[in-house]
DNA sequence: TGTACATCAGTGAACGCGCGTTCACTGATGTAC
DNA sequence: TGTACATCAGTGAACGCGCGTTCACTGATGTAC
């Protein structure tokens, strides 16, 4: 981790020698092989000569970087998910640090079970979630289009790993969720499935929001409904169970 | 349109002439590029000479059915989503009016706001939904995989097809819903987002029921929570809208 | 009822092409002494 | 500082193979008279 503590910065003219002579191979076949799987394909119907073409190499040079198609793949999706994460938690804490002060007064007052409190406090919440979501799927459009393509696609590999993205996305909304909005009597388990809800339908909005761009200020306003819903949903059931009477555990 | 009034019952044996001498070549075409897509590929990634290998036919045999691949995928695209609707609404039918008339006297009783009443009525509904849904796609495990596949797929052709089927199952849905339980207060419009919103998340609930046989109950479960979660939701948020007085209009 | 013709699913052989992969080679850079 | 060697990204040529597609043909079935 000191290898940035040296004197010459990384982005040195003449210095493309210290960690890679030819990093720009490996990574120029990657992003070959994403741009093509964005645009035609999927990444597991591309073919070896139309990356190294697309990259502007000759096609044995792919056995440089990679034994097989696969090496390739799980390099991209690695790639990939760490944009992605690194994306969304960097947004994550700027707007923390911007607007966090103001909603966790507000979430202080909050300890109620007040319906209206927690909803129009939450709402706020929701609202710039959706927004900065949306806004990282359109400035990493490509990566986003393949990540969705292969979630459902043809290589176990691949799809197990977008998976466990997924639940980490899920976990750092939930954590997210947690730490802001401290909602009363919202048990993680439950947090973190309903977090894992709102991840999955969120691929569907983001998808729609990138290919449609007239109605994109529709598809904002349905999943912001969405995600209230399925917060006050499970209040509302929480509550209406416990003035049932019932009381005690309601989960299993 | 009069060729199936004359005397001979189309299922009589002798009877392959009629309407398709060879009517079986097509089909195996089909079915073989849904099995292996749904083994292996993408539909848009089988290969000519593949499908006709699986299917028992020399390769030029397909040039008597279709004219490229995209018309096959078409026309399994079109079997397959068939096949989904026809089953479902059997389905539906066949619950209906074995358990619908308790359900209808319930829900003539259900005209409360009350929240207790509602979801306690409105899981029962849920329960038989899901577990219909769910037993559906482990009866069609291959069309339903190389759906979901396509859904997100490459051809556009194909996602708009596929789109276009979610978004009739969520149509039959919303009537379903809005026929049996006549929820208070749930506009026509606000009922078929939540529709598509289950039926687009139902494809993952399904998708994860087929690969994990082993927590098939957890998974059940969980869809069925969703579900009540955004009904629930909503009504909680337009209970909490009334109440805070500004009444009238809502949406937008 | 028989005969001649049309239709059409399916076939075998052959084609040219792009594919993935291998080989021996180059030339730039890093390393040891 | 110079020299010899190791490493390694990238190359051009060549390979055998399976691909999509075409052609002329077969043989079963439907249709007209």
């Amino acid at each position: 981790m000191k290898a940035n503590s040296d004197n010459a910065p990384d982005n040195a003219p003449g210095k493309a020698s210290a960690m890679g002579r030819g990093v720009g191979g490996r990574q120029k076949l990657i992003e070959a092989a994403l741009h093509l799987a964005s645009s035609t394909h999927s990444l597991a119907s591309l073919g070896l000569r139309e990356v190294t073409r697309y990259a502007g190499l000759a096609p044995n040079a792919f056995y440089r970087h990679f034994r097989n198609f696969d090496e390739l793949g799980l390099a991209a999706v690695e790639l990939l998910g760490g944009e992605l994460r690194r994306g969304l938690r960097e947004r994550r804490l700027r707007r923390r640090s911007r607007s966090g002060p103001a909603q966790v007064r507000a979430a202080d007052r909050g300890v109620t079970q007040d319906p209206n409190q927690v909803i129009h406090l939450g709402r706020e919440i929701v609202n710039q979630s959706v927004a900065l979501v949306l806004e990282f799927v359109t400035e990493h459009r490509v990566a986003y289009i393949v990540g969705i393509r292969e979630l459902h696609g043809s290589s176990p590999a691949m799809r197990a790993a977008l998976q466990r993205l997924m639940d980490e996305f899920a976990a750092d909304m939930a954590e997210d969720v947690q730490t802001v909005l401290r909602l009363p009597g919202l048990d993680a388990a439950t947090l973190l499935e309903i977090s894992r809800q709102v991840i999955r339908q969120m691929t569907f909005f983001s998808m729609d929001y990138l290919e449609h761009p007239a109605q994109r200020e529709a598809i904002r306003d349905q999943a912001e409904r969405f995600i209230m819903r399925l917060f006050a949903g499970e209040l509302a059931i929480q509550a209406s169970g416990q003035l049932a009477g019932a009381g005690g555990k309601r989960r299993r």
